[in-house]
DNA sequence: GTTCCTGCAAATCCTTTGCAAGTTC
DNA sequence: GAACTTGCAAAGGATTTGCAGGAAC
């Protein structure tokens, strides 16, 4: 269970806004709390329809341009997934990696330092800068796994 | 150097397109043979204006439909990549991770079997099958990271 | 001859941009 | 009041689809 205060990420978004003279917004604040609140790695659709439920005025167009900011300000991160463009928490969190569940859809997060610390060491090899990575792993999960594959996997 | 005769891809895209009731082109085959020769990682474009360049009546909806069929037969795979879709072969290569160039957006490659081993564990802690995996690290090439770095790194 | 392929143009999807009206500072 | 934000509608870019003519089987 997460506490979802959210009050330091709110205190980096205000922080980023001052700086680079921006104003908050009412919408704004409604679009930070409700990423916050979502654990989940969100489409801009689903965090529309969420942000929606509280404030339905609030336009396609702001969701878009505040992920942007939200990017900027470190706290949140894009992840392209196959065709899907999603975005997830990136405030304290780890570098981590993602199981993606084919069938239902599902992210879950791993982390390992040990993998971390191959990477940098080829990366040393090369002479490569390491500023970010992104590790997919697909297939199913348990859940799906256990049942019955289905006669023709549908692309 | 590889000797790019692709014999054997050309095989499996014959079998594929046998296997369901699909015919063979001159198009069709032009693209894989371009696929093939190239062994870069390719947008849709790159490999548009490459056939063409043998071609120049192929279409661009052409190669898009081809790519499909060559995904679907195992031997190309896509990679989204901030933004820009790429495609890359898919045959015979052992599962590998990307370095990818911020500044000149050049791609290499590594393949790791110790990071491979790991990530199975964590599967196999959760339960997952994984069927794939995609493994992108961003930062900046030896080349790229000696140039002195641009005063304001541009969003 | 039937079925599949192709290229074009149009349609669609996702994302960004221009702009007039509303807010924040 | 000046500068920033917003939502709409329009524009943009990438990809897909409908269709009539052409090619493969």
């Amino acid at each position: 269970m997460k506490t979802a205060t959210g009050r330091e990420e709110r205190e980096i978004f205000t922080q980023y806004l001052v700086k680079h003279g921006l104003k908050r917004s009412e919408q704004r604040e409604a679009i930070l709390d409700t990423f916050i609140r979502s654990d989940r790695h969100l489409s801009v659709d689903d965090l529309l329809q969420l942000v929606q439920k509280r404030r339905p005025d609030v336009g396609r167009t702001t969701v878009y341009r505040t992920l942007k900011l939200l990017q900027a300000a470190g706290l949140a991160s894009e992840l392209a997934l196959q065709g899907q463009t999603r975005f997830e928490h990136d405030f304290n969190k780890a570098h981590h990696d993602h199981f993606i569940c084919n069938s239902c859809g599902d992210i879950f997060e791993f982390s390992s330092p040990e993998i971390e610390r191959i990477q940098d060491q080829a990366a040393a090899d090369i002479g490569f800068v390491i500023s970010g990575h992104r590790h997919q792993i697909f297939g199913l999960c348990r859940r799906c796994a256990a049942r019955p594959p289905r006669p023709e996997p549908r692309r």
